[in-house]
DNA sequence: AATGAATGAGGCTTCATTCAT
DNA sequence: GATGAATGAAGCCTCATTCAT
């Protein structure tokens, strides 16, 4: 950009700044106490402002929770978009994606909490949050193909329950959220990195020596 | 019992039952909808009776909550305790509290979802879910304990971050009962089977050649 | 009716009785004080109970509104095509028909008010009042068609601005339900006969020597 | 004026004019949306601004429609009191106040449908607005004088009810505001007349031959 | 003159709960 | 045991109004 901006510029870059301030502080105070038992008057409490006023900036409660699921899924989209591009063989794509998913929660912490515990609410709520349910499925098929291929070229253990397996893993991270938190102990990437062994290796000591039931 | 009950005991009893199955039903509609955004005319519905006619079976909507959470909490320690009581080695001791689990998922599944959803809302409600808050503490020293033993005795992986195991393994597979359907393709049982393999053992077809890291 | 009648016939009978009070109430209050300046608590007030409890009876405001004026008008048509049914002359028609118009007045004078007053707004509230519209529609094709018979017919004036008059009668008469009180000076019936001679007659002594002015 | 104004003469005229249009535009709004349900943002939006830029030039929307109806009273009690002051005979009076009214109709159209849907609700709202009050009943007794006269003096029916008739006038004449619009089929002088005859001599073809009654 | 952001009162509506029958 | 009606608190949202810039 030029170093003069028209007063526009100006001004439609800090609405936009308010916005997402605004929109961060609604995050927080929803993943915390839950979507439908904040009320606006939390989220005004915590924006320093009054009930009301947070209407000057968005149409309801319902848009505010849209915007930060929207914003939240179209970043992690184009994320695991760039890792499916690169072409890499299961594993590493496994691990990429996985990686990739705790960067999400480092970034979008209450916007990922948000999704793994009112996203059934608010597809019931009506047809403005089908694009809750399409991403589910997005998110299922390409987990799933990523897996059965990697079963097929001997990556993964045969007679793995892909089905199952793809649960187990979508579980293992995504509620990671709700205890995860920013400059902990572990960095995201480190998290990453043991999750995935985990689910790579297990936590047995030593492989050849065990059967495997119980 | 005797062959001869007074009235008293047979009254009773009818209304322990009626309780019972007013309260399945109370815990699947909390399950599905979520209990903060289910209204009790919801509840009544499903159980076929107006509204306010629930108040002559429970004190208040949260009594019902509570009630469930309880009696799932108590059947569920009973059973640890005796997996506990045992006194298994730590890998057939995770084995064993994993099947536990998926036992209980089977028979509690709606108080199950109810405990993994709302349990942070409720506790935030006052003393009454205190007893959530301490479950919770148990049963995170229950596994630490199971880990940090299976570490010791070099069943474990040496250096596994059992902090983060613990978490992995609570969330694998709690989160199952928000998609586990009794009569399902997979039992409980095979179920529990596959879970605690993979925990183990890891995905990965061999480990022999695998280097941890990405 | 049978003198024994089950007692979900009562009930109902009891309930449909209440909500018609309620109407009633709520019906005059709208007319008094307009629709979207009345509030809830109004209503309520005037019949007693208080603001929330009127939603046990309607599920809104807005569908109190809705059932006013469409019995209203139900039964304003079925008086309307009585009239037409009778294959009377344009001028009996008409007669008739303002009759008629005073007898609905006498019936439902609040909601004839708030028909007056409040359609404009309430079709631009969406697609529920879009009947309103259409009995507009169909109201003035009915008054063209016997205005106009009349002038072919040679029973009213040669050269009448049929449409003008069409406005003329159709204000004329129903505005008068906004000073209208039921048991006043004039009883309905004497109201309409005054009307419908001066429409008719015009209110000058004596035509004959009457130039019709410039 | 002289031929040299100061800057404040020229700065108040300016303002005066930009008041005028901006109540222009405020009237067009409320008569068409109902000035109850008029949002200070709709006028706002209407006039190219802001909603809270138009409190530079008013104090309230509440004195925006005083200022509207006040200006539209004192043009049409200046017309009405130069026809009274005419000294004409009944009939001819009758003729000239109504041409007056389209004449009314015609030059203030929005503050006529203001009056005629509003005043009831204004004067409601405090002592603010008593002149409506004042101005509905001196223009009845205007009316009523100059029908009583008429029919004193044989011009007008003997025998008409003329609180009646007064009421059927006036119904007759400043509803058309709701309908009427400048530059449509009729001028204001033509409606005039025709309105003028029907209400003098009715719609009949031929009265000789007409009984009275239906 | 006008903007942009905020205020705060008040409106419609929901809902857990009560209670007479 | 259950119903039907009502309560009253609280929630979401609207809107006239204010004010610093």
């Amino acid at each position: 950009m030029s170093p003069r901006r028209r007063d526009s510029e100006v001004t439609a870059a800090a609405r936009a700044e308010r916005r997402a301030e605004l929109l961060a502080t609604a995050a927080e105070v929803f993943a915390t106490r839950g979507y439908a038992s904040t009320t606006v008057r939390e989220v005004a409490d915590a924006a320093g402002m009054l009930g009301g006023s947070l209407y000057y900036h968005f149409d309801s409660k319902e848009s505010m929770v849209d915007e930060i699921l929207s914003a939240f899924l179209t970043d992690m989209w184009d994320a695991y978009e760039r890792v499916l591009a690169a072409g890499h063989g299961p594993r590493r794509t496994v691990e990429e994606l996985v990686a990739e998913s705790f960067r999400m929660i480092d970034r979008h912490r209450p916007a990922v909490v948000i999704y793994q515990n009112e996203a059934r609410y608010l597809e019931a709520t009506g047809p403005r949050f089908a694009y809750l349910t399409e991403s589910r499925r997005r998110f299922r098929e390409m987990w799933l193909s990523v897996l059965d291929r990697g079963v097929l070229e001997g990556v993964f253990r045969a007679g793995l329950d892909t089905a199952l397996a793809y649960r187990f893993i979508r579980d293992t991270v995504w509620v990671a959220a709700g205890w995860y938190r920013a400059g902990g102990r572990l960095g995201a990437a480190e998290i990453a990195r043991q999750y995935v062994a985990m689910v790579l290796e297990g936590i047995l000591a030593d492989r050849g020596e065990t059967g495997r039931s119980g």
